[in-house]
DNA sequence: ACTAATTCTTGTCATAGGGCAAGATTTTCC
DNA sequence: GGAAAATCTTGCCCTATGACAAGAATTAGT
């Protein structure tokens, strides 16, 4: 059988093989079906996933019911709401399956005993949240000094499936523009 | 003599006094003068620092040169550059004194101690990266929902003093508009 | 206090992207 | 496989913000 994402995500940390063998047997398989929802708006998440495949976005509801997309999610990426994960409190976004999904889960009680368990699955996971930080932070500045045809451009090289997965009014919002003007830009983007 | 905001902070939190008598005075009293570096690009994060009182600004220099504020710091905020500091590589962000400052700084071996024998500061600790991580999210879906004018509402109202302490360029760059722009919003303003 | 440097305001004009709406195209699903 | 729904493109016009530059105001240095 081929090697799964969990297995490619573990090995490649410093684990020892006795510490993957807690790790890998304590995520499960589940599947998602196009539109369902992982996490909902006022719940607190209970686990989180990676992803083996497909795509899931999160967004989040302004206050004038805009719907805007907060993050996109494929394979190997985690996904997971860290504040309500880790503060036990009510998340105000959804994560959604935007195709069918193949996932790895962990709940939060399981996650404790490894993460108090084994020292190097701590230090893994601390890792992991500075650099969702440090991603965030990136998109940030992006937004600040580059013009939406660029982030739009970094984004497919980053993600080459999603444009083929996910709709363009989704990858807009996540943009911070509408799409209208993403189809324009697009089309300009053909042209050249 | 008054109380200080390291004691203020730790206070607040669940820590038993014995464990306060180690993390207080493992805090030392710094000073930087205006427009002096906490850190520089470049460098690697050895320090963190909570503010007692002052102006501090980080910002990046992107690639076609421009300033990006990307935080501002004052009374009883933390300043750190958590991915530099805790995955111990070079930053690429500028930390500076906007005005007189005075902090109290933890180094990072004495911050290791702390971590490793007080299981709160743990806690603490996580629960404050993941805090920042909340508003930084927050900021972003700002960006993509609200207009130049509201951002900078929501600013003065969240840090009231930092228009009287700092130049309006710098503000001007952490909203994502221009100094010209930001001061014709402000004349509006005035004006309404 | 005086000069230089920095910062802030304002004017003019240019442009990226938005709002709305009509069609065109693709997907969904019975 | 055909109707309905969802998605994408395009046109028209509008608005917020940018670029540049000049002058006013404030701040800093000697």
């Amino acid at each position: 059988m081929n090697e799964t994402v969990i297995q490619k995500i573990f090995n490649q940390s410093h684990f020892t093989s006795a510490e993957l063998d807690k790790i890998i047997p304590s995520f499960k398989k589940v599947e998602f079906r196009k539109k369902e929802y992982l996490l909902n708006a006022g719940k607190t998440a209970s686990y989180y996933y990676f992803v083996e495949s497909g795509y899931i976005r999160s967004f989040a509801i302004d206050t004038d019911g805009n719907d805007v997309t907060t993050g996109f999610y494929s394979r190997a990426d985690i996904v997971i709401d860290w504040p309500s994960f880790f503060l036990r409190t009510p998340t105000k976004e959804y994560t959604q399956a935007l195709t069918g999904c193949t996932c790895w889960q962990l709940g939060f009680t399981k996650f404790q005993e490894l993460f108090h368990a084994i020292e190097s699955f701590r230090e893994a996971g601390r890792t992991r949240l500075v650099n969702s930080y440090f991603e965030l932070k990136r998109k940030n500045i992006a937004m600040i000094t580059e013009p939406a045809r660029d982030r739009y451009l970094g984004l497919v090289r980053e993600k080459p499936g999603l444009i083929h997965n996910v709709t363009l009014k989704h990858i807009a919002t996540y943009l911070g523009i509408t799409d209208t003007s993403l189809s324009r830009i697009r089309k300009e983007i053909v042209k050249s």
